[in-house]
DNA sequence: GTGAAAGCGCTAACAG
DNA sequence: CTGTTAGCGCTTTCAC
């Protein structure tokens, strides 16, 4: 209704240039077969006027409409922003728009909402982190919507992702803690729904196997990736006859919690118990002792993730496939060699 | 070109339904005008045949996209994130979407990019912590295109935005240090281009001229709001002959780095020096020792912005005006007396 | 090379 | 109350 005024359409360019606007919509859309020199004239006429395309008019006549949506369950925390620049820096260089969906919003509606906005606005979709993928994968795949599950593991759904490899960062990360000395190695999952979480706590079990280290369920902490869990995580795991000498969160969000669990107890880290983290989230370097993590490659996920949706938009792959990028172990200071081996 | 396929528009449902489209369309736009028994049927058929309308081409014939699009300078920081989470929950409830520019891709483009892309695309813009606000304002106010500025005070441009009271938040903090008995306050400021760091800047100093106390250019140094400043410039503040027993920061990140760099001189905070921020950003609490702050309503501003957005866009608020939300001082653990009075 | 014409899927004004 | 009609601004054949 709220026509907005002053607005200049391909026919006004058309008319001030004197050629028809289906010439203008050629130049526009950077078709061969154009006069140099009129070409020109239009391209003159189109800064002149200060005419910007309309975006739905372009869209609605082509059937491509340049957005990509991007599910998130939340913006609160450092780890969605490190993948979203990711993101945004691909649809950039493509020249993308960007629509941002919650999770949460998501949610309130009924299950296929997702494939529904998707089919009546973008082109494709990124989502992030998805707890419950079933609910989107199913009507995306049966409609040949494009989309990339970015940080998600499936488990046996055959689509498109990018990962991190959980389970050789962990791995890496148990066995440095062995090498360091630590016999009873604490353990605090995430969401055991989630492929990460599981490829997580299988990596630790694993390294410990290869030690020769017992898995003790006792020392297994089954957490939720939030904040919360952390603390208690680590205060139960303190509080045993045989307390671990080093905790590994299976994100640094929990981490950080333990720590102030520890410290609430009056030990000291990394001197009286090592803390070691997952993702390498911006706070992890700022908190003191800064946490000794597994570095995810966030940001590269979000670029990765953002070219294989395109490339599938485009046509150009059509093959299911899953990437995964390698983690990295930072060593900071909130491990330690344990104070004696009467482990 | 790549037109999705199995796509059902308001034809399909109209001759299923055995109406005209014309129909369908008024129980899709909820005119009253329908026998609710045609509306029934009609919408049933729409349920059975999975339609969704066609984002575009209702805003093309339309003229509104109930489409709102945020410019934001990064997502890294959890300040933004806080922002955006009021955004969305107000867009949620309007039933808007949400298209994210990051200033960043802007910047790379011509000075009226926004504009431009604002006019063919959202019905509205809402705009976190314009730099140079002059960049937007001055084509979109001429243009009469709805947006709001966040976080910024204007010097001058008359345009609708919402911030917070900092030279109050400000004033607060440093009555809270001086009451602690502090007589030598330590201040890092903002870019001073910002509106909210000349305030908070105003506000320190009204407090000292408060309680007599001398306004010291030697204890201002002068910072940009990034993480390095508060480490170099606690540094200098701490090399003074005389170095204050409190620093303000102008910002939680820089208050963070502020505490680091008085531990790497052997300063204990706050039984040494204290340290104060501003925001409270979710890191804010999680530090070592937590971070005493003067809270910003975040979340808050960003749901107000939206909903004066939406009254502009809607018409329903033409005139320009400022909305200034309160702030508060969060006490924690960074602060304390100074050990001795020989100020 | 360029113009003309037919839609894209929908809203909105106008008849009846 | 409902059908019909004319666009919204643009892409895309198809002629010439």
């Amino acid at each position: 209704m709220a026509k907005r005024p002053n607005k200049v359409t391909i026919v006004d360019v058309a008319t001030e240039a004197g050629v028809s606007f289906g010439t203008v919509s050629r130049v526009l859309n950077q078709d061969a077969h154009v006069k140099s020199e009129t070409r020109q004239r239009v391209l003159e006429t189109i800064h002149r006027l200060g005419y910007v395309a309309n975006h739905q008019a372009r869209s609605l006549a082509s059937g491509v409409s340049k957005v990509v949506g991007v599910l998130v369950p939340d913006l609160g925390t450092g780890y969605i922003g490190e993948i979203m620049r990711g993101i945004d820096v691909e649809l950039g260089i493509s020249g993308h728009d960007l629509v941002l969906y919650t999770t949460h919003r998501a949610a309130a509606k009924e299950a296929n909402y997702v494939a529904n906005l998707a089919q009546s606005m973008v082109d494709g979709l990124l989502i992030v982190l998805p707890r419950k993928p079933a609910d989107y994968t199913g009507t995306l795949t049966e409609r040949k919507f494009p989309f990339v599950l970015i940080d998600h593991q499936g488990t046996g759904e055959d689509c498109a992702a990018v990962g991190a490899t959980n389970w050789q960062g962990a791995y890496s990360a148990t066995e440095y803690l062995i090498k360091l000395g630590h016999q009873r190695i604490g353990f605090i999952t995430g969401s055991l729904d989630l492929g990460a979480a599981l490829d997580r706590l299988d990596g630790y079990k694993s390294a410990l196997r290869t030690y020769h280290l017992a898995v003790d369920p006792q020392l297994i902490y089954e957490g939720t990736f939030n904040q919360p869990d952390g603390y208690t995580g680590a205060g139960c795991l303190l509080e045993l006859e045989q307390p671990p000498t080093a905790i590994f969160a299976s994100n640094d969000m929990m981490a950080m919690a333990a720590m102030d669990a520890a410290r609430d107890r009056g030990y000291h880290v990394p001197q009286d118990i090592s803390i070691l983290g997952f993702d390498d989230i911006p706070q992890a370097s700022l908190v003191r002792p800064a946490l000794t993590t597994v570095r995810q490659p966030l940001e590269q996920m979000g670029r990765v993730a953002t070219q294989m949706l395109l490339e599938i938009i485009g046509g150009a792959r059509s093959k299911t496939s899953r990437i995964e990028l390698p983690t990295e172990l930072i060593q900071r200071n909130s491990t330690a060699a344990p104070k004696d081996r009467t482990g």
